[in-house]
DNA sequence: TTGATTGGTTTACTTTGTAAACATACGATT
DNA sequence: AATCGTATGTTTACAAAGTAAACCAATCAA
């Protein structure tokens, strides 16, 4: 009588797998759905089995934070630097808005990981190959990710429907109250005023502004 | 036999006093001792009957980001547009640093209250009336807010024993696998680098580059 | 006087994280 | 091959959370 006898289809756990499918239950329903017990039916098992593969539940938001962070494109050496930042400001943007729960995680239980480690020093790396000074570098860095969590809340703070920036627009009895709001909103829609464009317009003016104390 | 028999220090319950101890405690023991049995003793009153007075938790926690929000400093007409703008960084900054559970609140809970549309309202008027067109106010103004919601969230997911960013600098382990992270926390002492003096540089960087935008 | 309204308490139910005890299968050791 | 420890899962149980519902007392209007 072995094991096969009763095929069990369900792929075995591990901490790996675990992550995964909270990061996906996570995106699909939010983080108020990712409880122990629905984690685990998720992946087919009780919830206690899943302490056999982790501590306890932060353990698990940690590791999420970690997964999230190793996703974000880091620069490569040799290019043209204010490329490279470009292109990892959009990739943290990317990610970091598509698992819009990461950034309230890391907020609230530090960015200290490896994968927080790695990041840093990469575009650190980038930036002083580039010829910043020290401590240039450091500002750099830190303006430029300053910049993109920024993004992140704000457009996830915002009616996180759509990519228009107008829906959470006043009723037209708020216009009286809020005159200069109602202004952008009624011209909102003449110039681009969209997440991709806003992060678009700051960027440049961040990477110009760098540019300029690089040298 | 009035109610003064069996007199009652406590002040009598509502919204406002509410809030206001719900603030206080979490600014103390934060968020997650916020509890609705909590705040009751904390204001010397059952759990329950903290719902005579709002519907449910949530309310409470909206109506701490709208507490929180209109504590910040906006612009005062006629003051010169770049000082407006970074007294109202400095403030908002030092107001969502103080309550670093609020831009978490703030992010998962949405940005609509009436507070939120006043600081808008308030802002985009004081760079309208500084000359930016509509549509340079709206840059400006998201690329402002970006940037201080980054560093609070920064300032708070680091360590935030101290205001010393190398608090959580690697040990000697990692130093060498992390060259440049362990580079900028050698020199870290030689130059200013600290939360204050990372905004400021940041947000001087950003006002030059707005200036540009404007004429 | 009385009857409704307001503000607070008590009790109880559901959902959560997780400790503890139990079960079972498999690999190594004799 | 018999045995035993270890790894992986399940069951049961409990404390803490949000909050519904019933209750109770004081106040105020008619």
């Amino acid at each position: 009588m072995t094991s096969n006898d009763h095929a069990d289809p369900r792929p075995s756990l591990n901490k790996e797998r675990i992550l995964r499918a909270a990061v996906e239950l996570t995106d699909r329903e939010g983080l108020a759905a990712l409880t122990m017990r629905r984690l685990g039916t998720e992946l087919g098992y009780e919830a206690m089995a899943l302490y056999k593969h982790v501590a306890n539940k932060d353990e698990i938001l940690d590791g999420m934070v970690e997964m999230v962070v190793s996703r974000i494109e880091l620069p490569e050496e040799g290019s043209d630097w204010r490329d490279a930042m470009r292109r990892r400001a959009i990739s943290a943007r990317e990610v970091l808005g598509r698992h819009s729960w990461a950034i309230g995680l890391l907020e609230s239980r530090g960015f200290e990981g490896r994968a927080a480690m790695r990041y840093r020093d990469a575009i650190l790396g980038s930036l002083i190959a580039a010829g910043f000074s020290t401590e240039n570098a450091a500002h750099a860095f830190w303006l430029l990710d300053c910049y993109v969590y920024g993004q992140v809340v704000q457009e996830t703070s915002i009616g996180s429907g759509t990519d228009a920036m107008t829906d959470a627009a006043p009723t037209d009895a708020l216009a009286s109250e809020f005159p200069n709001l109602a202004s952008v909103y009624e011209h909102a829609t003449t110039f681009e005023y969209t997440f991709d464009g806003e992060f678009q317009f700051g960027l440049d003016l961040i990477l110009e502004g760098l540019e300029r104390h690089r040298r």
